[in-house]
DNA sequence: AGGTGTGAACGTATTCACAGCA
DNA sequence: TGCTGTGAATACGTTCACACCT
């Protein structure tokens, strides 16, 4: 079944589930919570397919590398399945996250109720400019970007999220690797040289609309084709 | 070469370029207007590919996709190749955005330079609260979500955004669809069902932060692993 | 030399279709 | 009968390696 061989059966290894699998679960993850756990139930392939948008052949496949557990002719047990995701996902302990960036977009982020309620507290904040330091967002005072090295230790950080300018990412990721932070979300519009061990994450706003707006222009495009051609 | 044959040479349809090669040229682009694109220089698919993080062999290939431009022995004239990567993206035009929900995400996606700066700007605003209503952000003043539909039609609105909590999301797809729209960046965690003709794109802030969670443990479980069975 | 453009090889992801179990 | 779990088939993406041009 798994690489692993045959020791013991249910939960598989963590390692050599594919990352197209991985990047799904968080999705599946979220559709079993907007269900509602409540008691036994059980649902189907096909059925937590329709709601996450994805093929019941594609969801099987995905559960089957966590080791799944449906059962034929019934289904899935909406419990049991949330566990194994979580698991599989790591998501069964809290996580420390520090924010480094207290522009628009990391005030956004800092009261963010989607990270708290998933298991990701935010630990410390931090900014560069004098105006920010002291400030107070939500619970948390905006702190020094010196402090960062000091704070990742004490307060057991684990992710870092940088939403500085572009300027200041790349320093700001050494400094995080530096105080061994192994795993990074990145706002900033700009590619960070880190070590193999790290990994880092990027969201770029701007990317997403340029995307859409290259399918804007195909659909122009094979409109403006079909007007003219025939 | 292309699947459309040969009628004439250079810049190549739109269709028939792999989605994972689109996806990377947004931060192509971005590379290359970090270069600064003074006068005629060249730059390398070597050189290019180091600042993507990419290798050299896969950005070779998908630049051939649109027909590309380089010159053998020298490399690519950054200027020409700039051109290139936006008229494929279909930025040669202007694009105005419609934002919907203007939490502190909303506000903090009002504000992003990064919008304006590549072409996207931001042309109203709408809230479904009274007490947004009619504030203002920036440059714009906050309205009734149910002026969205005229509004669309009347500035000429590409793309919507919707920064809603994920209950008004689908509602506000709809209005948006209705109103003609067909590309949408859906910040809202949950599957919005739309027709065919509409493309979304998702981003999910805490989805990326569960990604990182599964390296972190998948990380933690490889030392335990090598620490106790050795 | 030096660096692009690209077929061919490889690897990964998705879909199909059905055996097998409750 | 109904639905999972999974090999086999297909489609897609990436890497290799080299012919070819300047």
């Amino acid at each position: 079944m798994t690489t692993t061989g045959d020791r013991t059966s249910p939960p598989a290894a963590t390692h050599s589930i594919p990352t197209a699998t991985v990047q799904r679960l968080p999705e599946y993850l979220r559709a079993l919570h907007a269900l509602g756990d409540t008691d036994g139930d059980t649902i189907s392939s096909e059925a937590l397919a329709a709601v996450t948008g994805v093929s019941s052949a594609m969801l099987r496949k995905d559960l089957s590398y966590l080791g799944a557990a449906g059962v034929r002719g019934v289904g899935y047990e909406v419990s049991l399945l949330t566990n194994r995701i979580s698991t599989t996902l790591g998501l069964t302990r809290y996580y420390r996250v520090a924010l480094i960036g207290m522009g628009h977009l990391g005030q956004a982020l800092a009261r963010y109720p989607g990270f708290a309620s998933r298991g990701f507290h935010i630990a410390a904040i931090f900014d560069a400019s004098p105006d920010l330091i002291g400030s107070r967002h939500g619970n948390h005072i905006v702190r020094d970007i010196s402090e960062l090295s000091g704070a990742v230790g004490e307060e057991d950080i684990n992710i870092g999220v940088i939403a500085t300018p572009e300027t200041a990412a790349q320093q700001v990721a050494d400094l995080l690797i530096d105080a061994g932070i192994t795993s990074i979300l990145n706002f900033a519009p700009c590619v960070l040289t880190v070590p193999q061990s790290v990994v880092v994450r990027k969201v770029d706003l701007a990317v997403e609309l340029q995307l859409l707006s290259f399918h804007e222009h195909h659909k122009a495009l094979q409109r403006s084709e079909r007007d003219q051609q025939l």
